[in-house]
DNA sequence: CCCCGCATTCAAAACGCTTTGGATTTTGCT
DNA sequence: AGCAAAATCCAAAGCGTTTTGAATGCGGGG
């Protein structure tokens, strides 16, 4: 079924069709009801493609998603999706995902832009200096950044959580438990957040006149494998640490793992805290978390960012938005008082 | 940059400079060489919307995902997305995700089909008996359904692992270390798959002349928390079994949490296996794995969904086309023989 | 030297919608 | 009743491609 058709039938012009369809004014009320009538009893759907080419909007929004080095697509990436496909499905957008190998990104972000498939898009993961803010840029789309980078933030628009300053009263909440020496198993150390929550962690150190231990730090791919050999190796080391931190409930997970097997208990002979994405397949209900977490949604995360990209969209001279969240710390069972090793 | 300003500057028209980009044989090699090697250089890229136009194509595939009970998006759904991304971008192809709540679907469906952003689809978890394939059927969108439903399958196309089978493997292998008494965590009861995976269990009880303890068979989702819950449970009853069984290794992690803080090991108390997806994130390098599980990798399964829904969006009267997959019963840590209780 | 056939190239139509600029009818006022 | 303004509708011109049908230039056979 086509406009025309539709028109035809209803012995209007296809004019006055698109116009009643899309609330133009310049139509009576009368004719709108039965033609929006007549199209729902047709099932009338525009093309997109010739819609399109009209207007010169896609109604869509893109992501680029890199197969990381293990080929891994990141659960974390995941949550965040699932909040940007609601707000995209409440809007009328469509979400349009481009998976390609690391190094074949540009080149995605390019066809993309250049063949005008989307609207806007989502840049995901930043890295400490990324070079796609500066291709965006060129390429003229409208894009939101989720996270920053190291560079000035003025001039793009992002959304992130204020990672330095959780990670900071995180571990300055296990010092004041006592805990003196304390691990940090960290995302890729080429992840702006990593660096970000490592700047907190080693300002809580500083602040304390306390150093920071180099081997008791890591930088790997948040999973629960990589949690829990990391978690083994210091535990097992010559001075193991009474806290660990983790970057994600993956690594959390695979920690209590490690420290099970070691027959430790967590909160008990080693505290465990982390940072809490709330990735919705690990909801507990329980009354009392599992773990003590710095916590902020993802998904919500993605549910605004979805929504700052289509006003970005829809009005690119929008100039660039900021938000900065904020995380709680909530307190659950994997933390307590430090053992006295002395 | 548009056809016609590439055309201009090289002194072509837009119908030769068209042609010479697509392959057509009827310009010279040499004005192909210029051309394309213009367009390179101009970064030209045809606008996706006038060329869907013109074709009657979008080169994009779409997924309808549901966000279900707890408004989770499912972890193993992702790494079949991240299977079938790979696919697309070789191809050329893109990924058009409708995130909708379950109330919804049908809407969603009837317009990406209806608008033409799609060139084919992609059925995720299909219900016993589901409405959708009768819906995508009447639309006359090409599709492709990963799983079965349970009605008779010869006129739509799927590609489904043999989950009776898988199962009915397990449970008999565990049967003969000795178990008599075996829980089932299961998917959610409408999903085809856990019908199929149940059926399976129950086989291998009827061939034994045993009979299946309905108080030890669950129908969750396939969370962590699901299967700890669930776990401690059975565990709690006043016959536990001694061997738990899971359809995904989400619960089986679950499972092995809740046999810790009872104080019992996996392997030796209670015997603990699960089915597989081979979930990116969850991929251990060790070389004897953790759980004994049947196996089969989602992610492939999207890879070869993802060409096959190509290929029929290519040529819709491909016919059905079908692929049962055979998932392999891999031995690891967590089952032994049954503690002899008696 | 002419004409035919092949290899190249092009002009124009088509794809299905939105939007501009007018035309026609109706309404509101005097 | 008469006229300007408002309301309602329409024909036609895009939007940027592909594709159809025809034109042009060329070499070769007669």
């Amino acid at each position: 079924m086509k406009l025309k058709e539709l028109a035809d039938a209803l012995s209007l012009s296809p004019t006055t069709v698109s116009r009643a369809l899309n609330g133009y004014p310049e139509v009576s009320e009368a004719t709108r009801k039965r033609v929006i009538e007549a199209a729902r009893a047709s099932a009338y759907q525009p093309s997109s493609s010739a819609k399109g080419l009209a207007t010169g909007k896609s109604m869509s929004i893109g992501h680029v998603v890199p197969l990381g080095h293990h080929m891994m697509i990141d659960p974390h990436f995941a949550d965040f999706i699932a909040g940007a496909g609601e707000t995209y499905a409440r809007e009328g957008y469509d979400m349009l995902i481009s998976v390609v190998p690391e190094a074949e990104q540009e080149r995605a972000y390019r066809a993309l832009a250049a063949s005008r498939k989307v609207d806007g898009m989502i840049v995901h993961g930043p890295k400490q200096n990324d070079p796609r803010i500066a291709l965006l840029h060129d390429l003229g789309v409208p894009f939101i950044v989720h996270g920053r980078t190291s560079d000035p933030d003025e001039d793009y628009s992002w959304l992130d959580i204020n990672n330095r300053r959780c990670f900071r009263r995180a571990t300055e909440f296990l010092m004041d438990l006592g805990h003196r020496r304390i691990a940090l198993l960290n995302g890729l150390d080429e992840m702006s957040f990593a660096m970000r929550r490592r700047t907190g962690f080693e300002e809580a150190h500083g602040a304390r006149d306390m150093t920071v231990a180099p081997e008791l730090m890591f930088h790997d791919e948040m999973t629960e494998p990589n949690g829990y050999a990391r978690a083994r190796q210091v535990l097992g080391s010559d001075m193991p640490p009474s806290a660990i931190m983790t970057s994600s409930v993956l690594q959390a997970i695979g920690t209590v793992r490690a420290l099970r097997d070691a027959g430790l208990e967590p909160g008990k002979d080693v505290s465990v805290l982390t940072h809490d994405d709330r990735l919705s397949f690990l909801q507990e209900m329980a009354s009392v978390p599992i773990f003590t977490a710095t916590r902020s949604s993802i998904r919500d995360a993605g549910r605004r960012c979805a929504e700052l990209i289509i006003g970005l969209a829809d009005d690119p001279e929008g100039g660039p938005v900021h938000e900065l969240w904020e995380a709680e710390l909530v307190v659950g069972a994997s933390t307590g008082r430090a053992r006295e090793v002395v």
